[in-house]
DNA sequence: ATTACTATAGTGCGAGTAA
DNA sequence: TTTACTCGCACTATAGTAA
């Protein structure tokens, strides 16, 4: 109705006619989002302008990237990359509770302990930053045990037709080597060895 | 999950743990949705997957519409025209409840009892091409008393600085009036008589 | 007219469990 | 392992009503 860029009149039965509950339940629902934080109102004596605040602005644009995500994103794009093995590091990250259960509501699978280095072939380098200017899945960051982890994207991927995903951190340097997490373990799954130059398609 | 695509495995308490509900629930949940047609599955003995039907991919579109409309359409459309009286068709057709509930909810207001029709200048009838194959805000058609109403296409609009709706059937021969609706009497509400210009702003 | 409290009716969730 | 039933409990919605 307008509520993102300024306040707007609205009843409380106006609300409940519009939505189907009852003007009580409107009332209370917007009581309940001014609690949250994501409304704000200007109470008169004989009406109420209600207003989005960037909290709930930002909640909402979280729900609309998730739509667009499923009904936009039809471009891929192929990488192509030899396994290499990394410093064992990434399983470290990977495997903290903070992203595990955000890869589980986000990407739909729990990953395989350890992760999949890729260093990546020189003529495909460019396409690294077309990955680093896109909006992917983001994971967000989170402190543990006195640490903070930061805040990673995701894109979801296939290597060999087996499901996976591309993992790289929001703010780090630029890097050649994807790490790809899967629930699978892929060297086992798709028999993959140091050295192995495999194509990965990534979906944007 | 890609069910938009293609049949997906997901057992109920994977999807349960993905969406923080128990596997009961989300078992419930499944059920309810093919009740409803917006899933089909295929259960197997040991798993069973699952792909949003047709109807279910509509439902989705629909509030994806929503969000898009919400956020991105800034583009407004400057559409001058001059007051004319119409058959007053156009109020017996508003004043329809298949239509007036759907106003109610679509452009959260109920019209006036009657239409503004106004006769579009022809230095600006190319904008109604625009309009047309923008997709506004549709409004379904209905059965009613034997007759049917067919669906409409809707733009929020302001005359003069007053929130209002330019109405047009989805199917129908190209015309040069518009019909605008709003919660009030706008001729006398802004004093607008026969023959008088004005300039409607159209929200795409 | 408003908004919103209280008490109650109704719906949804999940533990226990069967198939 | 699955899926999904029953049933008790908790949460949500609303009728009634006050301010």
């Amino acid at each position: 109705m307008g509520g993102i860029h300024d306040f707007v009149s609205v009843s409380s039965s106006e609300l409940g006619r519009i939505l189907s509950i009852s003007q009580q339940s409107a009332s209370k629902r917007i009581l309940e989002l001014l609690e949250l934080g994501l409304l704000t109102r200007d109470l008169g004596a004989r009406s109420q302008r209600i207003k989005i605040t960037r909290t709930g602005i930002d909640s909402l644009m979280k729900e609309y990237a998730d739509f667009k995500r499923i009904f936009e994103l039809k471009d891929q794009l192929a990488i192509r990359g030899t396994v290499t093995t990394g410093l064992g590091e990434g399983q470290y990250y990977v495997q903290q509770k903070g992203y595990l259960d955000q890869f589980e509501k986000k990407l739909w699978f729990l990953p395989y302990e350890g992760t999949l280095n890729l260093r990546i072939e020189s003529a495909d380098l460019v396409k690294l930053n077309i990955l680093e200017s896109s909006e992917g899945i983001l994971v967000d960051g989170f402190e543990s045990e006195g640490r903070s982890f930061g805040e990673v994207r995701c894109f979801s991927a296939k290597i060999r037709g087996v499901e996976c995903a591309v993992i790289m951190p929001v703010r780090s340097h630029h890097s050649n080597v994807l790490e790809v997490i899967s629930k699978h373990h892929l060297r086992s799954t798709i028999g993959l060895e140091d050295g192995d130059l495999v194509e990965l398609i990534v979906y944007l």
